[in-house]
DNA sequence: CAGCAAAAGGAATCACTGCTCTGTTTATAG
DNA sequence: CTATAAACAGAGCAGTGATTCCTTTTGCTG
């Protein structure tokens, strides 16, 4: 039965997916035409619908891919037995966003106020984050600062809350930046 | 010269983007059909087009709207002379948020990434806010914190900045809640 | 290698939407 | 009250873009 193998067929998809972004990040989700990813990415547009079933899929597939990235981010530093300070942690969360994607993180907020599959992979997300950044604080209070666990437990929320908080308004304010200049990587 | 008086024409472009927010906030931005507004404000095709130049133009007219009626809120809290502290700030703009114009502005952050006019609008916004949060800040420090004003100048920037963040990352919570079931005033 | 199904290509389809245009109605000034 | 120019209604136009369909090519398996 010959076709793609899937090795080869999931590289297609990203293939897919990386051109898409890279359009979304120049001209919005909606603004991007089918025929913009067909000449980004080299291929045509029967062969993306050979990936695809439609735009949406597409769209959600784009942005699963731009936020699991940025959460698998995080999830490094977490699983790091040297916990940072949260200050450190945030300092360290800025600095590896990238404009682009910050484009279009922000892009699928958007999309997510209306659009209940894309709203599901942002909360999803979002949760996880938080859930990562939460764990984060608690091994720094615990294993660095030696505090109770039970009195670490009382402070951790707040400040988890805090890191989420300014993180998001980084990328915000990453997204707003001059769109138009720098692109590639 | 007969025509609209200018209150009376400025009513009805306040009901035109009323409107249009209304919709922005169940369909998104793009997916909002003239036909749609058209609808949603009782009103035609063409007389819309007699009060904005184009679907840009209202566009940013309802961004606009949105966005300013946010900062008003603010306002308000500013020029309290007993200011606020902080938290207390921040429990009052959260409360005072509309979960429909909090998913319109979510919207507006979106489009802002690719859109260089609405990203005037948004980032000129924020930048208010910002600015009269520190004041608000600053104040609180000074007169109920009873602050040397110079020792106040060094901890008002990371608070407002804290603020502004948690603020944000609110209205983003906020929009991504159940978009479909709550409407009306 | 040979055969074949899947993938790629790309023109054609078709629905949709922003906007324009032509009367018709209405609010205002005198 | 009347004249008038703007506001309004709504059908029509033109352009766009997602999707489909059919042909050609390609990669896999036996």
């Amino acid at each position: 039965m010959p076709r793609l193998t899937d090795a080869r067929k999931e590289l297609r998809r990203a293939q897919i997916t990386e051109a898409a972004v890279r359009c979304f990040s120049r001209n919005g989700l909606e603004r991007t035409s089918i025929a913009d990813i067909t000449a980004e990415s080299g291929l045509s547009n029967g062969s993306i619908y050979a990936h695809y079933r439609s735009k949406a899929d597409l769209v959600q597939a784009s942005a699963h891919a731009v936020l699991a990235k940025r959460a698998e981010t995080l999830g490094d530093y977490a699983a790091s037995d040297t916990p940072p300070d949260p200050d450190e942690l945030l300092a360290r969360l800025i600095s590896a966003i990238d404009p682009a994607e910050a484009r279009v993180g922000v892009q699928t907020w958007g999309e997510a106020t209306t659009n209940p599959a894309i709203r599901g992979i942002v909360v999803d997300t979002i949760d996880r984050m938080r859930a990562m950044v939460h764990d984060c604080v608690m091994a720094h209070l615990v294993k660095v600062e030696h505090l109770d666990p039970a009195e670490a437990q009382e402070q951790v929320i707040p400040i988890a809350e805090r890191l989420m908080a300014l993180y998001l308004a980084e990328l915000l304010r990453t997204s707003l930046q001059s769109s138009t200049e720098e692109t590639e990587s």
